[in-house]
RNA sequence: GUCCCCGUCGUCUAGAGGCCCAGGACGCUGGCCUUUCAAGCCGGUAACACGGGUUCGAAUCCCGUCGGGGACACCA
């Protein structure tokens, strides 16, 4: 393990090349919260010629998993949002999972510790755990009463090597304030914090501890991460000035909020899941866009590229107060980049959601055009993979028995027939002939467009909605679309 | 309970003392277009939490109240 540098000022180094960080603990799928911190620390670094890392804090034995790890890479891999080091990335400040560098943590609890900035405490967690609820039922909170903070040795029946090691914090009436490029100036008195544990018994680091130290030595020189670690922010900073190392600079962004205005959260809310929205059809331009729009705006601009984000994103600009998740904003921006993409990407994309029910459209002629009709009228991927399987690639259709009812009987069906013969009887199966077919039949008739076009559409779609007869017919294809017409009349 | 952060239409937001009797977007809604549904276009609905200051003038600054969220672990 590399050794720890001096006290050294990152940003002194390489003042216009900033190192940004995302730091996910690997606990479960890519949160919708982390991939905005993920995107916003991968913009900076894009934008800024910077270096964007990624980094696995898999400290939490418990619930830490290598799938977890997995699902995280695949995660960003599928939002586009790829790091310079990090897993399957090592850089020169390899490795980037916490549990491989417990070494770095140990030596520099030892310096800490011979310095006397920080000491073992004995305390159990029975003991410990007993004064909290004694401090919990006061109503207060609690904290650590510095039972072990002038120890010079192990008590008696006690060992070293079965300690905590806690931080200890200055005696005296200090405050620690930063300047956090999103909130501002945050100030928080010495008194409020208390002796917090670096590292456990068995070497594996707490969070402030193991963060602190990985930030430094991989020369990160801005944190960005959710407003739920604003406070953890106090301890921090108390260790890099024991550690006489420059901070780094901070900003914490808003939170997202569930429809109960509570922070998103896997346990309560499903639409927190990154690849939930994947399997659901929404598209990476789509999430991302919606994602930065919330606690982040430029002007009035809604429909975002990534290449505007790059231009255009600053911390700076990042608010201050947390958003509330909005499903149809969601749906409407999906269709925004639905009918943004080209066509063949949206092709292409489409695929996947076909084959789940059991299409195959690969190479199809018709694949195209039908990204062309659909997109005006889907959200997303899955709702119009539904309409071109149920419509356009499979044989036959399920008629809906409302619209039958209302559109296939008594004059509609003479009117059907009409259609029938002169559809039938086409030299060219193209877009204008067809809708040719729907005027000459209803001014022969004497009716409206609809009487006609209506009796066509519900024969062939099975219902009351669809893109323009002639489209429709074209895209169903001439030989199944005159047998649903005749499967239509037969029922008649 | 303590501490931290926040408080503009239902939602996301613009607004950095006069340009704001507050603008955009989603949603909802009326209309146009029209062979249906969409899309598109035009219009409507709806907000500066409250109370004190400061100022010639406040959504914008200060204080208080209320409200919301977050953090208070040998989780991250």
């Amino acid at each position: 393990m590399t050794p720890h540098p001096l006290p050294a000022n990152p940003r002194a180094r390489m003042p216009s090349a900033p190192r940004v960080r995302f730091a996910p603990s690997p606990t479960g799928y890519l949160h919708i919260g982390g991939a905005r911190t993920a995107l916003m620390n991968y913009l900076q670094a894009r934008r800024y010629g910077g270096t964007f890392i990624l980094r696995m804090e898999d400290t939490d034995q418990v619930r830490s998993t290598p799938e977890s790890v997995q699902a995280i890479l695949d995660g960003l891999n599928w939002l586009g949002l790829e790091w310079d080091e990090g897993p399957g990335k090592e850089g020169p400040h390899a490795p980037y999972f916490q549990t491989q560098r417990l070494d770095t943590y140990r030596e520099h609890a030892d310096r800490l510790l011979a310095e006397g900035k920080a000491f073992r405490c004995y305390c159990t967690r029975e003991e410990l755990d007993a004064q909290r609820q004694v401090a919990e039922k006061a109503g207060g909170a609690f904290k650590y009463p510095g039972t072990c903070r002038e120890l010079k040795a192990p008590p008696p029946g006690k060992r070293a090597e079965d300690a905590v090691i806690r931080f200890k914090m200055p005696s005296g009436d200090g405050s620690v304030s930063f300047d956090d490029k999103a909130l501002g100036k945050i100030t928080k008195p010495y008194s409020d914090l208390d002796d917090w544990v670096m590292l456990r018994a068995d070497g594996i680091p707490l969070y402030n501890y193991g963060c602190v130290i990985d930030d430094h030595l991989m020369e990160i020189t801005l944190v960005a991460r959710g407003q739920e670690h604003v406070n953890s922010t106090f301890p921090q900073l108390m260790l890099y000035q024991a550690l006489g190392w420059q901070p780094p600079e901070f900003a914490h962004l808003p939170l997202i909020l569930g429809p109960d205005r509570e922070k998103l959260s896997k346990r309560k809310h499903p639409e927190a899941d990154v690849m939930l929205h994947k399997r659901n059809g929404i598209m990476p331009e789509a999430l991302l866009n919606f994602v930065i729009r919330l606690g982040w705006s430029h002007g009035n601009d809604e429909v975002i590229s990534r290449e505007q984000m790059l231009q255009w994103f600053d911390f700076s600009d990042v608010g201050t107060t947390s958003g509330v998740w909005d499903p149809k904003k969601l749906l409407w921006l999906n269709q925004q980049w639905l009918k943004l993409l080209p066509e063949a990407t949206v092709a292409e994309r489409l695929l996947p959601f076909l084959e789940a029910k059991g299409i195959q459209a690969r190479g199809d002629a018709r694949l195209e055009p039908l990204v062309r009709a659909l997109r005006e009228r889907s959200n997303t991927l899955e709702e119009m993979a539904t309409t071109a399987a149920n419509v356009y690639f499979r044989s036959g259709i399920t008629l809906d028995e409302k619209a039958a009812a209302k559109h296939l009987t008594g004059d509609s069906l003479g009117l059907l027939r009409q259609a029938r013969e002169a559809l039938a009887a086409l030299p060219e199966w193209k877009v204008e002939p067809l809708d040719g077919v729907v005027k000459t039949v209803s001014e022969a008739a004497s009716v409206g467009m609809g009487k006609v076009a209506q009796p066509i559409r519900v024969a062939v779609t099975g219902n009351t909605t669809s893109p323009g007869i002639g489209e429709t017919l074209l895209l169903v294809g001439r030989d199944e679309a005159l047998r649903r017409i005749d499967a239509a009349l037969a029922r008649g």
